[in-house]
DNA sequence: ATGTCTTTGTGAACGCGTGCACAAAGATTG
DNA sequence: CAATCTTTGTGCACGCGTTCACAAAGACAT
């Protein structure tokens, strides 16, 4: 059988183990004292925990390059996610394939959204229909929305929504290529603020870094 | 002379004023006791701080539909972004303009790196390709780099390396709807992980709602 | 079967960020 | 010019998550 202690893990992952432990505690994962844990039974209690296991029909509105993108990419099949539709409001790209799905109109949103059970929806149209799009969105049944419109949905109570901003990565990327050049030369500010000099070392490449909490949207 | 106090803000962004306040203290941004902050100025600095004022060069590698989404997107430029360059390997696509600007071929990738002065590099190729790409941009001198690939990038220290991921997002969205359909019918699993009931109730968009530290690549 | 060794699970302490609360500062009014 | 009012800047305490450290548990060897 084949096995990881909580400090392999650890170390692969770049945490401590015993936050690590403590988490797959959470889980109510037993490993094995004097052993670790059980890779396969490992795999399969997080996947589920995660909703892995489960099958998640999304439907995304707005087939631009983002959109087209998003129905291309390989890494929700083996999520659970399941692109049901496509939808646009252009008709004529109704019917067209675009990654072997063909897209409809928007008109057939609302019976998209009933028949299929879709409770996640992904918005990657321009920024003046997202609000629109939303709202139909949750009329019809969506409780999931996943927003790559610049713009800051308003959505009742009970709803998810999570934006992304691609630009916001590049803000912070070059927030740090600014310090990085501002310490060479330091003749520039006055002082460099604490907040930045707080930032960790680590080479972590998540979302997680130190970040202003206001940033202008 | 228009102000803001960290009141109003606090409340138009849905922080603590007292943070707020703080946060600005480091900034070294001094507002005016009993009146607030200069807006203009206020904005100047937080602009400056982050780089906003700054003018900074952006290649795009691997022109498919995410990197035509990206170099198609509005919201780089009025953030201080200009997309330099924007290289493939295919060279069928060398010439062909993508948001009005020609696509270049990868054999051209160092000296566009060079003459442009680029440190900051983004990478939206396939899997395979992104660990070459990334070690030619770093090679090239670039120091920033935001990586779209589903892989994780090895490089050198002193290299920032953010990784953005589209389906976690998804994923988060799923993780959470999974719970709320789970309190309804509870009879699923034996009983609902601590981890997940620890989730305020805030409605925020951003990417830093309360994650597992660790989530399969 | 007993002892040793490894690794888990977790109670307790530590550290850090957030929020409270207030003194200091400046504007404004009488 | 004094009194009052507003809002900043910040010391301090609270709370929460992370980390330490160790007892308990099971595997494995003798």
């Amino acid at each position: 059988m084949p096995t990881v202690s909580s400090e392999e893990l650890a170390a692969a992952a770049g945490v401590n183990s015993a936050k690590l432990r403590k988490d797959f505690s959470y889980l109510g994962s037993y490993g094995t004292r004097g052993v670790g844990y059980d890779v396969e039974y490992l795999v399969y209690q997080i996947s589920r925990e995660l909703g892995l296991t489960q099958d998640w029909p999304v439907v995304i509105v707005g087939i631009g390059n983002l959109g087209a993108a998003l129905a291309n990419y390989g890494g929700f099949a083996s999520r659970g996610f399941r692109v049901a539709a496509l939808i646009d409001a252009d008709p004529a790209m109704a019917g067209k394939p675009v990654a072997g799905i063909p897209v409809q109109h928007t008109d057939e949103l609302e019976s998209i959204i009933t028949d299929n059970g879709v409770s996640i929806g992904v918005i990657a149209t321009p920024a003046g229909a997202a609000q629109q799009v939303c709202d139909r969105l949750v009329a019809a049944g969506v409780t999931s929305i996943l927003n790559f419109a610049p713009t800051v949905l308003t959505v009742p109570d009970g709803v998810d929504v999570r934006k992304v901003d691609l630009s916001i990565e590049l803000q912070i990327l070059a927030f740090h290529e600014q310090r990085k050049a501002g310490e060479e030369a330091a003749a520039d500010t006055a002082a460099a603020p604490a907040a930045a000099r707080r930032r960790s070392a680590a080479t972590d490449q998540g979302p997680d870094g130190d970040v202003p909490a206001v940033m202008p949207a």
